[in-house]
DNA sequence: TTTTGTAAGTGTATTATTTACACATACTAA
DNA sequence: TTAGTATGTGTAAATAATACACTTACAAAA
């Protein structure tokens, strides 16, 4: 087992999409006093792991993941890299790195990736049973500079989003165009024509329609799409825009 | 004086433009044979150095291009980290880092900067003999992942100067219209019409005309501009897009 | 069985943006 | 005086973006 880099780490913005609300993947943390056990606080942290000697920090970003969500194989992407001292600034990031890990230095820089999933793949319950969603425009207290984090990452698979198809990461594999376009005014924060969006996604030839309707659904159902990767890189050319 | 963390550095890739070509500079990697003393490989890498313990990485970045080329309050922004096992796979690579530093870690991430400046103000004789300018379309035979580095801080800086008027960096503080239109072709490696170019650039209330023309030249004088960051800050929702 | 509620699906006219394109001008150097 | 060179300018056509309203298919309730 090799030792870890005191001073890097990796940490991972798990972005999921209920059809609702983009939403965060967080984990608890919660400080007790060492004595009384009494709670000095509980707030809350993206998922991130120091980087051991030897590896990779592409393959530090797939280990933490796979170790606090079982999550394997999915879209992961570095958008930047944190590293000034006011990182810990804050007082209970003192305290909590202070009685966790006083090994650790206090001046940790940490590469920032971030992930996209379909959070129906990927319940809060299952024996993780300290990682939960949070809304991304609701979220809860946060450790360290994980509230920059976090705004950091959504800007960056926004500018993302409008350059590449990769929002189908966050969408079951079968999907309609409203839950696409639900998808996209959630990432982007705004609100789109249907007409306009349907004429938008019509031209994404890599968007195929399938012969399949939803089912169950109180209202008239929709057809289903599916996304081809494979397509896409066949006819790339093609500018994808989702400007406001 | 503090110790250098072993296993983090940075690297810069500082741009410039001499209103011909845009250019990197590199520095000069030459290995002598201990004994010998003949000549085992030349080559280049961009401007990069450890990063010190608890020094935020920005500094390191500062620190690196002060003292490699006396610059200061220049353009610079973190582009992407580099944190792979195969930065130092070539054989040359490895031989370089046994005998030059053998206490170093081999595996090093390196936390990737662009700087931007104009060609005319670093000319690559003063002092830092080995450092010296290269067109980014002819680069010389470069050490370790640079050549990666280099491509992908081009890509950025792309998207980069599609979004937001950072191409002023790179020319000096009164310019010509034809200067900066011949920036933006190196910079996107396109053509643009001459007419249409302009139009755009008469919508940016933040590029100002003022009462003087060029002197000297063979040709119809052109008008100089300058860029105010004030007014474009004041005006900021105007979209600026150089799309080819 | 009928009604109600709900989201799906569809086309056109208007406006804004992008593109393509050619000639007169002002200067230096020969 | 002439030749050479880069500057400066406008318009028409094509493309892309926007705004906008009614019919349809289903489930659930009456």
């Amino acid at each position: 087992m090799k030792a870890y880099i005191p001073n890097l780490s990796v940490d991972c913005v798990v972005f999921g999409f209920d059809h609702e609300r983009l939403n965060v993947m967080l984990t608890k943390r919660e400080l007790l006093d060492p004595i009384t056990k009494d709670v000095i606080f509980i707030d809350y942290t993206v998922l991130g792991h120091h980087v051991l000697e030897g590896e990779p920090i592409d393959d530090a970003a797939s280990r933490v993941l796979k170790h606090r969500t079982g999550l394997d194989h999915i879209y992961l992407e570095q958008f930047y890299t944190f590293g000034g001292l006011d990182r810990m600034s804050n007082e209970k990031d003192q305290m909590w790195t202070k009685l966790k890990y006083p090994m650790i230095s206090d001046h940790v820089i940490s590469v920032g990736y971030y992930s996209l999933v379909d959070s129906f793949e990927v319940k809060p319950d299952d024996k993780h049973e300290n990682t939960q969603w949070f809304p991304v425009d609701d979220l809860p207290a946060l450790g360290f500079d994980h509230k920059e984090m976090i705004e950091r990452a959504l800007e960056f698979l926004q500018r993302k989003l409008r350059r590449e198809p990769i929002g189908f990461e966050l969408l079951p594999e079968k999907f309609t165009i409203s839950q696409m376009q639900k998808l996209y005014e959630c990432v982007f924060g705004a609100k789109f024509d249907r007409r306009n969006f349907r004429k938008k996604v019509s031209q994404m030839k890599y968007v195929i329609p399938l012969d399949e309707k939803q089912k169950g659904v109180a209202h008239k159902p929709a057809q289903v799409f599916i996304f081809s990767k494979d397509v896409y890189y066949r006819t790339k050319k093609e500018k994808l825009d989702f400007s406001v």
